[in-house]
DNA sequence: GCAAATTAATGATTTATTCAAG
DNA sequence: CTTGAATAAATCATTAATTTGC
């Protein structure tokens, strides 16, 4: 059984790839846990893909995107590294921020946890939580942004729902890792 | 390539991890920005420092030892298997209602203002932009590979995105997928 | 023509920043 | 004022293309 999906990373096949973009394309840029085991199920019919792969594919897709546009726009071969002008920048105006250091899997693990937990080919999806109602980060001026995908393989259709129950399966493994991540050359 | 590792992050020595934890451990839990002035000029000599780094450190720090503590003191070893299920957090309307300030209290703006003297200060959240051009021809780098599922029988209907957002999901990890900076195979 | 080495692309992880609720 | 979570940016690491050498 070689270990498809070990200690290889996630090969997206042409037409999951095909997908992805269609639902980028079409305004998918942060999707929910729900989402993403939709996208996951549905995808996971092409090729072995974990949510925790639809996740990081947005989220790269959309860094790189934005990275690539900005350095389009880098028309400042004269200028310095002070814009002492503009007040724009609002710093931290709000000294309270969370994050996490060293170990301590933080946000993305927390979606992404569940992601790595379910799909992946399998049937065994069973997030579902509907609770707000919204788009992603951006909120574009139209109200549903439909995505244009095959609709036509789907199994999916009993999308679990039950939001009533909030208990923590972590087996809290205090695992320490404190363990500077290797710089190596730096 | 090229880890261009100038300025873009504060990576934190050993000396300096040492210190900080030092007074953390000796009661130190939100310094002031005299503190953080101090701290950071006697830091600041054993690598490259800023007062926000050492603002945030104490910050996460703290949130992340109660995060932890937290969880050791959730076991709920009822059933597993729970994602999502929005904890509490109840706001449905999540329309980013960014339109609003809360800076009433501007003591904190205060501090920051001058730890964000020395700060790099890049760029700031620009969302809400560019939703303008929702569909972009933009091609990814990839050519295609010649896989064409035109044929797919794609009724190009448009479903209506899924009305989820923002799900809390408290799991947090349990990961049991140790990552990290392994190697294996190879 | 194929194989090893190099480079580019991209997936995966960590960190930094901001928002919202208590 | 504190805490918690979500997001974006940055970075690391591995895969895949490409180039060069036999």
């Amino acid at each position: 059984m070689s270990q498809t999906n070990s200690t290889t990373r996630w090969c997206p096949t042409p037409e999951q790839l095909m997908i992805l973009e269609e639902m980028y394309a079409s305004g998918v840029r942060n999707p929910n846990a729900s989402q993403i085991q939709q996208i996951t199920s549905h995808l996971s019919l092409y090729g072995k893909i974990e949510g925790k792969n639809v996740f990081y594919w947005f989220q790269n897709h959309k860094a790189r995107d934005r990275q690539k546009l900005r350095h389009k726009n880098l028309p400042h071969p004269s200028d310095e590294a002070s814009p002492p002008t503009s007040v724009h920048h609002e710093g931290p105006s709000n000294f309270l921020t969370q994050g996490c250091f060293q170990d301590a899997t933080s946000q993305e693990m927390n979606l992404v946890g569940k992601l790595e937990s379910a799909a992946a080919g399998g049937e065994r999806q069973e997030a579902a939580v509907t609770a707000s109602s919204s788009m992603e980060g951006d909120h574009p001026p139209r109200a549903d942004v439909g995505f244009t995908v095959s609709s036509c393989l789907k199994p999916l259709k009993t999308l679990d729902l039950f939001p009533t129950k909030h208990e923590y399966s972590s087996s809290s493994s205090s695992s320490s890792k404190s363990s500077s991540r290797s710089k190596s050359t730096h």
